[in-house]
Order: C-alpha cells, then structure tokens, then sequence
DNA sequence: CAATAATAGAGAAAATTATTTACATACGGA
DNA sequence: TCCGTATGTAAATAATTTTCTCTATTATTG
C-alpha cells in the first residue's frame, strides 16, 4: 500500500513526537525528502531513533526505504491527503489534478494486458469498417477521438454517441467490420443490445470498460479499464486521460501493422493541411 | 534537470563499468532504487565508491541524492530512454506512451502560472455566456470538453468547430460574454480573426495555445500550453491530455467560484441519470 | 485515595552499517 | 615512456540502527 496513505490512516493514533514528524512531512515535503535522519530529527524535535521508530510504523524497512517510498509517490502533491475543501488555490488545485492524473495513468499501465491490446490492433487493423460508439459526455469523446485518431491511419471509420443510430449502424454492419464501444461504468444497456445484436451478425466487438461489467460481459474482447472516479464530483477527470491514453496506444499499435499504408495517408493529409493554412511545416496534425 | 535525462546525454561516454551500472538501472529499475550501494555494486561487479562516481557524474551530491532523484523520476519507464525505433511489442508501446503523457503532465504543472489560471477563472465563473471554439480534431475535441465540464456547473456554454460559425457566434456575443479558444499550434488564423473581432465588441477572450504564438497575442488572456509534439508523426496524443488536464483544473477553480450553484446542478443532473438508467448510485456521471 | 506496578514513549550512547575519501595500481593511447 | 583515465583497496567518516535506560503516564491494588 501506498505510504502516504498508510500515514493517513495512523493519523489519530501518532504519539505528541511523531505527529511532529509528519507535520513536517505535510508542511515540507522537499525538505523531507532529501533530509537526513539527523537532520529531519533536528528539525521535528525528536531523536533519530524515533524517526526510525516512525519510519517502522508506516511499514517500511528502515528510514532509507521510507525516503525512497515517499520519493516514489506519484507525485509529491502531499497536500493532496489534507481534507479536500482545504484545495483552494490554483497551485493546490493544479497539483491535485496532476497528481490524480499521473496516478490513473500509472495504474492504467499496471492494469493493461499486453496480449489483449495486440489481439485488439490486429482486428482494427484487418477490419474492413470501424464502428465506435459511446453516449454521455465522456465516452461519446472517447468514440469521436477513436474515430479521430484512426481516420489518419487510413482506416474506414465512423463514430456515433446516439444509441438508436448505434443500434442501426450495427445492424448495417457485415461480417470483417468492427465496433468499438466506450462505457466507464458498463452500464450502458444499449450498448450491451447493439453488442448482442452484433454477435449474431458475426460483427467483432472490442469494449473498453470496467473489468466483469455487463458492457464487458457482451463484447468479444474486453479491454478493462478499472479506476475509481474518486468521491469528488467536481473531478471525474483522470479516468478520461487513461482512457486516451489508452486509445492512443491502440491506435500506435494499429499503426505498427499498418506502417506503409498510413504513413502515405498521414503525409496526404499533412501537406493538405500545411499548403492550405500555414506555409509554416511545424503545423501540427489536425490543429 | 531530470536525471534519467541526464543519463542518455551521458549515454556514450560512459566506461564499461559506469555502462554496466546504467545497465542494471534499465533492466531492473526496482532493485536499483532499493539496492544500498554495497548490493548495488554488487550486482554491477564494480566497486562502490565507482557507483557513488557514477552518481556524481550525474550530477547527484550522494548516492542517496541519487536514490532520492531515482525514485522521483516521473515515470519508471526506463525504457522510456532507449531509442523510439524499439518500441515495437505492445508492452513497448504501453510504456512509452505512458511515459510520454506523464512527461507531458508533469512539464505542463511546471509551465502553469497560477495567477493566470485564476484570472481565467474568474471571467469563466462570471460569464453570462461562454464560448468554446477549436477547429481540427483536436482543438475541436478539446472545445467539446469544455463545454462537457462548464455545463455540468450550472453555466451557460456552447462550443463550436466550424470557423465561419465561430464568426457569426462572435458576432453574436455581448459584453459579459467569454470566448475561450483552443490552438495547438497557435497558427489558426480563423480563430485569430474571431479574437480581433471579439475585442472590438468587448467580449473577453482567453486562449489555450502555445506561448507567443499569434493565438495567444490576439487573445486577452493567454494560458501557455507549450509541448513538443516530438518527431513521431503517429504519436501527436500527450499534448491533448495536457490540455485536458489543464481543462479540468480549469473548471475545478471555475467550480470553487460557483460551488452552491455548482453542485445543486450536479446533484440534479446526476439524479436524472441514475434513476432513468440504473438504480446503483456508482453510474458515473456522463456515462 | 494513595502507592505501586506496568507500559509506552523517548533519548543517549554504543554498535553497526553505509558512504566517502585518499591513495595506489593498472591499462590504453599519445 | 609518460600521462591521464579508470578502477579498486583500505582507511576514515558519516549516517543509521540497536540496545539500554530513563521518564511519564496509566492501570491496578491494598
């Protein structure tokens, strides 16, 4: 488990010299960091032995393992641990978005199964027709980046966040196309209908959602994305970032089995849009 | 600077030893961080005091600065370092982009300025109306997102992708009104003309651009997105989470300044969604 | 309501371990 | 051959951990 975490938890039970310890651990981080024992015991009042003592009791082997532990944490927003309201500024609040972003994507990456995501690409990559659903605000940006990213690879492709358009488009579907389907939660129902639907047409269809949801359950192969929102309803955030994250992996890997064939459309597009707006050639893909 | 950084411009001059410790740091990251210098040297079969050369050379002041500066680094990708031309096994692929989109995080919390995010802020909180405006996949996308989060606030927002209505929206705006604009690269002169033409009427603009670039001059209020896109012309994505990333702590701070309002809306919307389609209160909002 | 035992907390000093410095040697190239 | 770099050995230093001890607090008992 992670250490910070731990802290938070013995938080109430720290004796009058250790709370003296973390406090300064919360107030600053940098300087703990790097401190010595000797030094981070100077500053908190206490001897080293009880800085080792404290170091113990949050599970680490010895006080090096603790700094290196704390060096480690995703990111050294520690007032991240502090009571949400206390998040007021634009540098805590900037630091807490960072801070959960780069903790969705660092859990994306231990979560994801090399072997699926190949098996994934080569279907995208050998489909003759690329469907990419997803509704609500957040998958039906998902389904239009898929659709985004795979359009420049050369790749026939639509996207869709209106279920009954969905159910039609799937019905239109021939064997050798492919659905994609977007669903954070796995609840989507719909979706789970025009994944039923596509079965028995013999249509492929990829999820990417929440690990044994019912959007996974329905689709051939199920790409889990398993992060929890967090009770803060104003930041439903990170979970968005690991998913582009995930599609930009998707579509990289796609590439891969396409080398020849996108790089020619990518160039096509590219001089498009260079001649026509900027004679300048640093002008990025698509803005 | 970073110290993995650091390493791969030292890259070819290191000695046999020094290239056997940088070995071990690259194939076995996790022991390096945890190993004290005698396992360490060890392992490389050098001897210690080589290692704590080594460290210095990599302009640490000890070995346990070095351990520190290890653990620290953004990314345990070490793989990440190793040419781009390696990357061919979705397990490569996971990892740098991975790594690509935690470098870009960290160096977008590095770049902000928070006195310019809350004066954004501000405007956005006391709109009477907002418009998000972005043209080619990408801005486009990002336009949507603003618009998917200011809604979910309680104000009033509309975005758009197509340049000549663009125009005619700013054409349309009053005073009390905020144009936010999106442009990767800077260079979108349509957005630029709806800027110029935004201020003769008094309606506030602010961008989310690259630094200097003729976006960011003709907006009132500029907020500095500036990340290479790197040379890999399929890999064109840590920018966009940058830029979502900094969308979020946009409206996080825009949501501070509206919080009663905020979360009755919230509260609203979410009850709709959860009753109209599933009965368990986890359904994440919008989706 | 003392008095005493038991226990947890904390530091001093010793012991241990890790790290650095200083010095010596070997090797490769000018 | 000579110089400089690379590396190791051993001594010195610094840091960390352990052990031991003291103190303060709480519980228990007469």
């Amino acid at each position: 488990m992670e250490i910070l975490t731990r802290l938070q938890q013995e938080a109430g039970r720290l004796s009058p010299s250790e709370q003296r310890i973390a406090d300064i651990l919360f107030s600053d981080f940098d300087f703990a960091v790097n401190a010595s024992i000797v030094d981070l015991a100077g500053r908190a009042e206490v001897s080293p032995p009880t800085v080792t003592r404290f170091a113990r009791r949050l599970g680490c082997q010895s006080f090096s393992d603790f700094k290196v532990q704390l060096a480690q944490t995703p990111f050294v927003g520690a007032r991240y641990l502090q009571p949400e309201t206390l998040a007021v500024s634009a540098a805590d609040i900037t630091e807490n978005v960072i801070a959960k972003a780069q903790a969705a994507l660092f859990s994306l990456h231990r979560a994801l199964d090399p072997a699926v995501l190949e098996a994934a690409a080569d279907r995208i990559a050998a489909a003759q027709m690329i469907y990419a659903f997803g509704s609500g605000g957040n998958s039906a940006m998902i389904a239009g980046e898929i659709q985004n990213r795979l359009f420049r690879l050369g790749l026939r492709v639509t996207s869709s966040a209106d279920h009954a358009l969905q159910l039609m488009m799937t019905a239109a579907a021939r064997p050798g196309d492919v659905i994609i389907g977007s669903s954070f939660s796995g609840r989507n129902t719909e979706l789970v209908r025009a994944f039923e639907l596509a079965r028995e047409d013999n249509v492929f269809t990829i999820a990417l959602t929440q690990t044994g949801s019912p959007v996974a359950k329905a689709a051939q192969l199920a790409i889990g994305v398993d992060l929890p929102e967090g009770n803060d309803i104003f930041r439903p955030t990170s979970t968005r970032l690991a998913y582009l994250a995930l599609i930009d992996i998707l579509a990289n890997l796609t590439a891969m089995r396409l080398k020849e064939q996108a790089t020619g459309t990518l160039r096509r597009i590219k001089r498009q849009l260079v001649t026509h707006r900027d004679p300048d050639d640093r002008q990025v893909l698509g803005d």
